[in-house]
DNA sequence: CTGCCATTTTACCGGC
DNA sequence: GCCGGTAAAATGGCAG
């Protein structure tokens, strides 16, 4: 037989399935890198400066993560506080 | 009004607009990476070793971009010699 | 003085040397870069199609890029088979 | 014969020359590339930073472009005050 | 926490 | 001279 699904132990069969999915959900990233792109484009083709647009989308996203930070610590304090219920339950 | 939608030109509507649908396909982009993670964590805890999954996962894409290197390069060869029209026609 | 070479615990003598040393190289790599320009110059001098070209170079290295990669990952089986000893012994 | 040396006006050995000799240039290339690396690897274990290093050398390429500019601009003063001659003579 | 790898950004080069 | 695409550099994220 030469196609062995077992091998020291490994499954050839199991581990092809893994790595398809991967393959898959990695194509699906691509399409939406792909979908940004264009959207850069797009917006580029009525004047804007992508450059700068990607700096905003930096800030903005940097800003986001300070303000989920936030949350997330009053979270916590809450939780501390006994306001709210914490994760493990 | 402390909304201006327009300042040198530029409509902050409209790049609002762009700047919001890039940031929800990072949004996207993101649960796919997660995704990905999560299909590495399952094959290692089943006893897989990631990083040479990630090997072969990486060499399957080099061969299969390579061969549509390939044939583009022979199209570009056709184009060349004339033996197929080129795109602008 | 006013060329000191210790600040804050920083050696600029040693950093100077370090520095210098980069931008000899980077000298050479951009005289290398020159010449392959050059070379292409030439080709297309007297015919060559330069994009053509460009992809061949491409694609032939992507083929090496990719043989290499299956001795490497071969290495990696072997490595994981126990075949062979890895490479911290 | 199946190899043959010209299709179409174009010759295969030509070519073939062209292409190895880039392919040279592009190996000598790398491995200036790796000497730089080699070199910041170096600095870096013995303290310094190399994300400051790598802005300093950037620094100091503008620096020396922006006076080899000015030394430009100043032959060409020269050349139009006949004080030397100009490069096509 | 460090090194490695992928992604992203920047710079370059050729074509229009 | 500008724009598009391609290659290099820099940054950021992940695993160990």
């Amino acid at each position: 037989m030469n196609k062995p699904t077992e091998i020291q132990g490994v499954s050839g069969t199991q581990l092809k399935l893994f790595v398809e999915k991967i393959e898959r959900l990695e194509e699906e990233k691509s399409e939406v890198q792909e979908n940004i792109k264009d959207v850069y484009a797009e917006a580029k083709s009525v004047g804007f400066d992508t450059k700068v647009m990607k700096q905003v989308v930096r800030l903005r996203k940097l800003k986001k993560e300070e303000y989920e930070e936030q949350e997330e610590l009053l979270d916590i304090y809450k939780q501390a506080l006994g306001m709210i219920p914490s994760e493990s339950n």
